[in-house]
RNA sequence: GCGCGGUUAGCUCAGUUGGUAGAGCAUCUCAUUGACGUUGAGAGGGUCACAGGUUCGAAUCCUGUAUCGCGCACCA
């Protein structure tokens, strides 16, 4: 027995160099693996930004998707878990323009757009590399062969070929209409990237003519010369749709138009409102569709026009109440009421969001196209179809599942709410949108030949470029022999919170391009949060760093504190004292090893078992099965608590506490068939146990007499059954 | 407002197709030079949020209520 099982097991001692010998044996790679292996088994890493670290949230996607690739690797299967990570444009541009304003007091302006775009890609290098070795430290057994960037040369022309097909088909334009614009962070962001704040404001009732309407804005009013009331309501039906009437307004008398529209609500204030269209979604909707003139009343950065006469130039909060007052001493304010409502804030920056009109790029989500291949069940190819009917198709046709089922309902809501997706972003640092003017010549993709070409000045939302994560890590558009066999991916494994943002995206984009799903399965993970049951966040000095409790406690105890008892979908709490209690059961595997080295020195590998121990044998097989079914429907926090069970409170509790009896006794036929039946089970807890924890169980395995190779890819006791 | 979840032991949570309520931690008692610095055996502790219903049988299925959390839409 090697004498290293005399002292208690140590995980800063083993696990870097286990990691080594394992990327060392190029086992990561499925094209170097063992065997005959016809079926693959892939999984894309949900590439992490390239803002800065690992938190635990990532710290339990990479222990889910090790599991399970582990699992699969040893069930047979080729097995590939590509790693990659993300350029986040919005994200980490902020965060490179935040650090420099601290150090060097510069703006984006001051430096320019190549300078900054220089900047941000040497922090990106810098980042990107910790973010590896912090994968590494967990333990992942991702192919870093294929390691893929959403932002280097091979996903960029990906992204051109993916925008100039979309064009082409006619699901990207280029118009005006309605966006969400972040004065502070001067760009358009998506309806994803909004966060709701809770604000007490007032709501006021004007006087406009005869009417009175209620607006929470006075300072977009100025350019109010639409009033609108339902068609049906008897208490204006002495107004015609298209009368034309003068009301005194904030500025002096103004003309107005009735207008009549079944959006108004008879029921909400006064059934009357007035339309700013140029900064409300809504409002935006009912000039489109009666032709009415939009004219702005906010500028870029949340100041009012000329149109506001004497208010211009004022910033929105100081120009509400001048106004309020100006229209009370006008006699036009009927009464102030109390108002709680939500006021969309830009995610990144915080800036209260100003809807407003502008030119950008859109993806159609429910116009007409036709898909040239399909293997959707539900979706024919050459048959009309929407980007909406698609996504909503892939998943009602059990084409994919999400794990747990119920976020089925939250995906479908989703889809019905959505509106046209905006693709461009006023920021430097990320796909430009591939297209060049020259006069009135536009063209759409790559830079066509010739002089005088400009190009788009915008960028592309980082979601256009991770939605087609799955496939354009593996080579598209150039039909690779890696894309053929390993897309479609079979799971996808991210936080529920990116269900939309990124899941969506995916099936979209692979379900136009390759006429595929992006994957078989989509498994969402809870939200880690503190003992306390808050969420992690540098403001409250909270977070756990995985690094450092993997530093403390090692990464297989990490891993099972993350996995046993966290089902998928759900938050769940860590602490400390849960990742020390599975590494005592690490020590606790070990010391098993050693009792059963110790007396098992003299072992007849051929003794035949008696009927006790051919039971007990028949246990272990059947909980085998028991632990392949779970994993096979992603319980894995029964799996795992499972092998954690068995182990401690059986093996250990049990079995060896009889087998000290045995082992003191005379029955010379029940030592020998104990001997052989505790190497046995020894090896097959280590296989069972590897994809939950890699590293002691590899470590032992390599330091047992009669094993050969690595742990790693030793055969799996239950086949794959033919359905999995 | 619409939708989705949670409510089970002091705490954190499991409970797969309905079949005697479970784990870890905590508490208490006992044992212990032992394979274990990190041990074992045992005990106490639960009207499974509440009210109805279906069923031979409900933590589990159905209806409703309460309460907490989340998502979406936000209404002029």
């Amino acid at each position: 027995m090697d004498s290293k099982f005399l002292k208690p097991y140590n995980s800063q001692e083993t696990e870097g160099r286990i990691y080594e010998a394992w990327e060392e044996s190029g086992l990561f790679n499925p094209d170097n693996l063992p065997g005959d292996r016809p079926t693959p088994y892939t999984i894309m890493m949900p590439p992490p930004n390239a803002t800065g670290v690992l938190h635990m949230g990532h710290a339990l996607g990479l222990t889910v998707e090790d599991v399970l690739i582990r699992f699969k690797r040893m069930q047979g299967f080729a097995a590939l878990w590509l790693p990659g990570t993300d350029h986040a444009a919005i994200a980490t541009q902020a965060r490179v323009e935040k650090d420099i304003a601290k150090s060097e007091k510069k703006s984006r302006h001051d430096l320019g757009r190549e300078e900054l775009v220089r900047r941000i890609d040497e922090f990106v290098e810098g980042s990107r590399s910790t973010i590896r070795s912090q994968i590494r430290v967990m333990g992942s057994s991702c192919d870093w062969s294929r390691e893929a960037f959403t932002f280097d040369e091979k996903r960029n022309f990906a992204v051109n070929t993916m925008f100039k097909r979309m064009y082409d088909a006619g699901l990207i334009y280029r118009g005006h209409r309605i966006v969400n614009w972040d004065p502070k962070g001067q760009t358009t962001i998506s309806d994803d990237e909004i966060v709701y704040e809770e604000r007490k404001d007032k709501f006021y009732y004007l006087k406009y003519g005869p009417f009175v309407i209620g607006t929470a804005r006075p300072e977009t009013k100025f350019g109010d010369k639409y009033v609108v009331m339902h068609p049906d309501d008897a208490r204006y039906a002495e107004y015609a749709h298209g009368q034309k009437l003068t009301v005194e307004w904030i500025n002096g008398p103004i003309e107005a138009t009735i207008i009549k529209d079944e959006a108004v609500d008879p029921g909400f204030g006064t059934g009357v409102m007035t339309i700013t269209p140029w900064h409300s979604a809504v409002d935006f909707e009912l000039a489109e569709k009666h032709g009415l003139d939009k004219e702005q009343v906010i500028d870029w950065y949340g100041k009012l026009l000329p149109i506001a006469g004497e208010f211009a130039g004022m910033k929105i909060g100081e120009a509400r109440d001048k106004i309020i007052e100006k229209l009370s001493e006008k006699g036009l304010v009927d009464r102030i009421e109390d108002y709680t409502h939500n006021v969309s804030t830009a995610e990144r920056t915080g800036g209260v969001i100003e809807p407003q009109i502008k030119l950008q790029w859109f993806v159609d989500t429910e116009k007409e196209f036709a898909l040239d291949h399909s293997e959707i069940p539900g979706i024919a190819a050459g048959v009309p179809i929407t980007l909406k009917k698609l996504l909503r198709t892939a998943v009602e046709s059990s084409a994919i599942s999400i794990v747990p089922e119920h976020f089925n309902k939250t995906y479908f809501h989703w889809i019905d709410n959505l509106r046209p997706w905006c693709i461009s972003r006023q920021i430097w640092y990320g796909h430009r949108v591939p297209v060049w003017y020259r006069g009135e010549e536009i063209a759409v993709g790559f830079l066509p030949p010739g002089e005088g070409w400009t190009q788009d000045e915008d960028t592309l939302d980082t979601w256009f470029s991770s939605g087609s994560w799955t496939f354009s890590t593996l080579g598209w558009p150039e039909a690779t022999k890696d894309l053929a066999k390993f897309h479609p991916t079979d799971v996808l494994e991210t936080a529920y919170e990116i269900l939309f943002f990124w899941v969506a995206r995916m099936i979209l984009m692979s379900g136009f391009a390759l006429g595929q799903v992006p994957f078989r399965t989509v498994y969402l993970h809870g939200i880690i949060r503190d003992a306390q049951g808050r969420k992690f966040s540098k403001s409250l000095g909270n977070g756990i760093d995985p690094i450092e409790v993997v530093g403390k406690f090692g990464a297989d105890a990490a891993r099972m504190a993350l996995l046993v008892g966290n089902t998928p979908g759900t938050d769940s709490r860590m602490s400390e004292d849960k990742i020390k209690g599975y590494k005592h059961f690490g020590n606790k595997l070990w010391n098993i090893t050693r009792f059963i080295l110790e007396n098992t020195d003299e072992s007849d590998p051929n003794a035949p078992l008696t009927d006790t121990d051919r039971a007990l044998r028949d246990e272990l097989d059947a909980l085998a099965a028991d632990i392949t079914a779970d994993l096979d429907a992603y319980r894995l926090y029964l799996a795992s608590e499972k092998i954690y069970h068995y182990i401690w409170h059986r093996l250990a509790d049990v079995l060896l506490e009889e087998s000290k009896v045995i082992f003191a006794g005379e029955d010379e036929t029940a030592k020998a068939s104990r001997r052989v039946l505790l190497v046995s089970l020894l090896r097959s807890v280590l296989i069972l146990l590897h994809p939950f924890m890699p590293f002691v169980t590899e470590e032992i395995w390599q330091n047992l007499e009669d094993t050969e190779g690595f742990l790693m890819v030793a055969p799996w006791p239950v086949p794959a059954s033919p359905a999995a």
